[in-house]
DNA sequence: GAGCTATCTTAACATTGTCAAGTTATAATT
DNA sequence: AATTATAACTTGACAATGTTAAGATAGCTC
């Protein structure tokens, strides 16, 4: 390929160079000038495209929304009988799959005015939830307590995972999947009565 | 006060005010050269107390360690025949209270071996759950999951309230505190009976 | 007192985010 | 098709950061 002063296509070169320097040297590494030189740019190019590095990151964790709502999807199509569990599955996986993504996602620091890739993520969840009520105890107020309580399961474990504060194996667990299916079933599939107030 | 060449007790101020900055500023404004300014001593001063910017925040983040287990022990002690309930209840207002700090001490970014500082809070958690279990199915090598579930519930709670990803006034709640009492009480406080695997 | 050593300072370096000023290629207009 | 305009890039600079090297100071031991 030739070298031409207009890339053409920088943006989003822009940022799949960045989610690819931030999968295997993690975010720390993630400057700028860093991104700019491996694209073969100069160091302010990016500025034409993005007002800011913020600007930046939220483009590259905006992309990661969208492949953690195809991640999720995948999981959910492969098995319907277990829908709200597979979406779980595909949530924590995706975390998994991608660490220092899901962190950068999460990480709170950007996302001041919330994505619409990210919105819509979440809309999966909580929709997969609330269409597949959980038997989980209602809010004085009538609105399902539940998808609060499965979102932070799910969440939680991907999260605690990620950061090792324990594994499969502390549960006797060999297999990653075999563990998350075992923990989000004990919570997401709770029994069908509840106990009082 | 006076100023004194060697001041005497730099380690702790350092961490002190590195707490403070973080707190009221947000981690971007946490640079080494602020905290030495802030703390009345050169850039470099801090290089005799810690190897690097990362070992500051590492003591910082096991500074929060200590003050997390001690906020989750003060709202267990005020409600003894809850315990595992407050315990929980202490972790997420904990990260309330302290958002930076929180995010901090689970960014996963510096602990690589886990602080003992650290390990005791987990500690703390854990054995809440083990000796009071929640009748919830164990796994097929009889260890426990609740552990693994409650420590997810209570953990993705207090990361999701941190990131607005949810409010309780989403599910009708008012106030901060009932709202986590209610989602916490439904997953902690399972009804007696499981259903089939 | 003399000397040791931990503690702290000053000076410097490379790297970073960001901006201002210019350059170049593409698109628009004529 | 020539000119103009505009978007996409470059170079060069600035302040701030993490970090190190070399030196100064103070409190300790003998």
């Amino acid at each position: 390929m030739k070298k031409k002063y207009h890339h053409g296509d920088l943006k989003n070169a822009l940022v799949e160079n960045a989610i690819q320097l931030l999968e295997c040297e993690g975010l720390p590494a993630l400057s700028l000038r860093r991104v700019a030189r491996e694209t073969g740019v100069s160091q302010a190019a990016p500025y034409s495209h993005f007002k800011d590095k913020r600007a930046l990151l939220a483009a590259v964790a905006s992309e990661g929304y969208r492949r953690f709502s195809a991640r999720m999807r995948k999981e959910a199509d492969a098995r319907p009988d277990y829908y709200t569990l597979s979406l779980g599955m595909g949530y924590v996986l995706f975390a998994l799959e991608n660490p220092a993504l899901f962190h950068l996602m999460f990480d709170g620091q950007l996302s001041e005015p919330l994505d619409d890739e990210a919105f819509n993520s979440y809309q999966l969840l909580v929709d997969g939830v609330e269409q597949h009520p959980l038997g989980v105890r209602k809010s004085p107020h009538g609105k399902t307590l539940g998808t609060a309580v499965a979102w932070s399961v799910v969440h939680g474990l991907a999260t605690l995972l990620l950061n090792k504060n324990f594994t499969p194996q502390d549960y006797g667990f060999t297999e990653m999947e075999s563990f998350v299916e075992h923990v989000l079933s004990s919570s997401l599939h709770p029994p069908n009565e509840q106990a009082k107030p």
